[in-house]
DNA sequence: AAACATTGAGTTACCCGTAACGTTCCGTTA
DNA sequence: TAACGGAACGTTACGGGTAACTCAATGTTT
């Protein structure tokens, strides 16, 4: 035991004085071979430190890997290591693995990460968005491997999708706080190379607080990880650049509270002299004393859909297209009440 | 194009009527072709929409994949996504990717994913502490391959190790909080099938705490996550089961935060009634009104050097076995001050 | 006792690239 | 012009398993 060099099946099948391919039966429980030679093979797996080589296998038949090849756009943003978590968890029951792509927002990134992991063979991929390269969308249907698109609900997917409709989160925040009274309404959050969720979400919101009267009269898209620092300077910002703004909509919770927290410092009460609201409901949020006007979204759950859905994909068992796992508005306590 | 089977390097060469070693040479630019020989395998390459297969390269020769197996115990808690966040993409840089294994904090997991995770010839593995089950620790020798044991430092690593010293936290604040008089303090952690980080932090306070004259009157262990709502309630046990605690240091910030919301919603002012510390410096802190007494880490340096110490090790650089990323300790204003 | 089924185990070919070596077909040079 | 050298490309073998097939030694049936 204990060699530097890897141990292969003839080696063990050597020593136990059989050929490989009843060793290699033993291995698959597949039958055909007496207990006796079973008990002389495991005897020398035990005996080598033998561990199987899975490349081999993969290569041989046409067979897939156990790979699911994961692309996640950053995990400082707390909501997407939940997705993850819940992906990679599934995962684990079904005996698949997950490898990680950070795509850091960018199509650049992403595409690079795919054309690197399909080399792989991997026996799916779970990508974050809807948005993808031309090229990257080439080779996904080369691949001819499931693909589960999560995070934006996605009509037309590549293959299926699993996520939540962000253009009706914006939507809905929009609808909520122009009914409360909200005329003058300001947005901070960041910008990417592409549309994304976010810019999704933008959209419901302004298309819900024009229809309700009332104006988005400054969007500030920084440069910035979307945190809670660029929540505050964001802040700081906007309010120096338009002077009436009544209500805040933000990128994410962790922006929302970066907001709250330059009011804080400046004086300004929340919500009576200004109103925040944000997206994504961060753990954190049920030992905050102020709840945060926020979007609840169960993103374990997310995941773990993700998963499940890759699952039967690859079993080939009936699965729908598309699945809205919903979300829920949470009216909080940093905008003012109803009829204020 | 568009083809539904994987294409091969055969069949490229096929095409451009060609070898398949001319093919290859082709792919790999190692020379011995014409321009024209060039030219005419990569117009059949773009044409068939060819991807290298990975497997059969790693298969081949003795070159190693760029899988790094990446165990991390698990993605709710904040700052092991920074670490991982950290590790995958210094990868990144390097061409590798990480093949990731949430352990839930069990050796069993562990060992199990680190059983399945050689099969498929990682080229290293990144794992998270210093404990292991002997089985494991067999195999990862067996496997001849690199292993970098972060969080926990490890003075005897099985290979090379990056971290911190936990016992070091803990001593440093408990020698903090005896002294600024504190004498009656209570423990409020989760329990796990094993020593760990949380474990050593522990006994480093428990010992600064006797030393300066103190005593550490009640450790409560919970069987739960580490996080918010285990904080919140752990904390009413622990007043509950203990009357005249002054201040409790709790396993993380979570859960300190956790605290700190129980102590504020039955009256308890901090640090005025009890002091209240935790571990780990969330990134939320940057927009609390109250600074938490706590520790700082960089995670995602961490995670960095983590992977540095990886590819220093793949590529036979020399690299020192053990790297102390080191932290400071945060006074904050959740404990009284100095003399109080 | 001959014909046949069953069980246990070995043989061969193959998967997809690459290393190592072999073979043309030129152009130079003595 | 024979001899040589190098560029360009082809052939073969290999790696670790598995599918499909073959074969030998039993046992079973009639």
């Amino acid at each position: 035991m204990s060699k530097n060099k890897k141990v292969s099946l003839s080696q063990v099948a050597k020593a136990a004085g059989v050929s490989k391919m009843t060793a290699s039966r033993v291995l698959r429980k597949e039958g055909g071979y007496s207990e006796t030679t079973r008990a002389k093979v495991m005897a020398q797996i035990d005996a080598l430190g033998y561990l199987p080589n899975r490349l081999a296998t993969v290569f041989a038949g046409d067979q897939s890997s156990t790979f699911i090849g994961v692309s996640i756009p950053d995990l400082g943003n707390e909501v997407f290591a939940q997705v993850l978590e819940g992906i990679d968890r599934k995962l684990g029951t079904f005996g698949y693995q997950s490898v990680l792509g950070l795509t850091q927002h960018t199509l650049a990134e992403e595409e690079k990460w795919i054309r690197t992991v399909l080399s792989w063979q991997p026996a799916g991929l779970i990508l974050t968005g809807r948005y993808h390269s031309q090229r990257a969308v080439e080779m996904l249907r080369n691949a001819g491997i499931p693909v589960v698109e999560i995070w934006d609900l996605n009509s037309s997917p590549l293959d299926v999708s699993v996520g939540i409709n962000h253009f009706d989160c914006g939507f809905d925040m929009g609808r909520y706080l122009t009914s409360l009274g909200y005329r003058t309404i300001g947005y901070v959050g960041t910008s990417h190379d592409t549309a994304n969720a976010a810019t999704d979400r933008l959209n419901g919101f302004c298309k819900a607080v024009e229809g309700g009267g009332g104006e988005v009269v400054k969007q500030l898209c920084l440069h910035d990880t979307a945190t809670y620092y660029p929540g505050f300077y964001g802040t700081e910002h906007l309010l120096a650049a338009t002077g009436n703004i009544e209500c805040i909509y933000y990128q994410n919770d962790a922006m929302a509270y970066g907001g709250l927290k330059y009011c804080d410092a400046k004086g300004l009460a929340v919500p009576t002299d200004i109103g925040i609201a944000g997206w994504g409901d961060l753990p954190i949020a049920s030992v905050m004393n102020r709840r945060m006007t926020s979007c609840h979204v169960s993103h374990l759950k997310l995941g773990q859909r993700a998963a499940e859905m890759m699952m039967a994909r690859l079993t080939g068992e009936p699965a729908p297209d598309c699945v809205d796992i919903g979300f829920r508005l949470i009216p909080g306590s940093t905008v003012r009440n109803a009829g204020g």
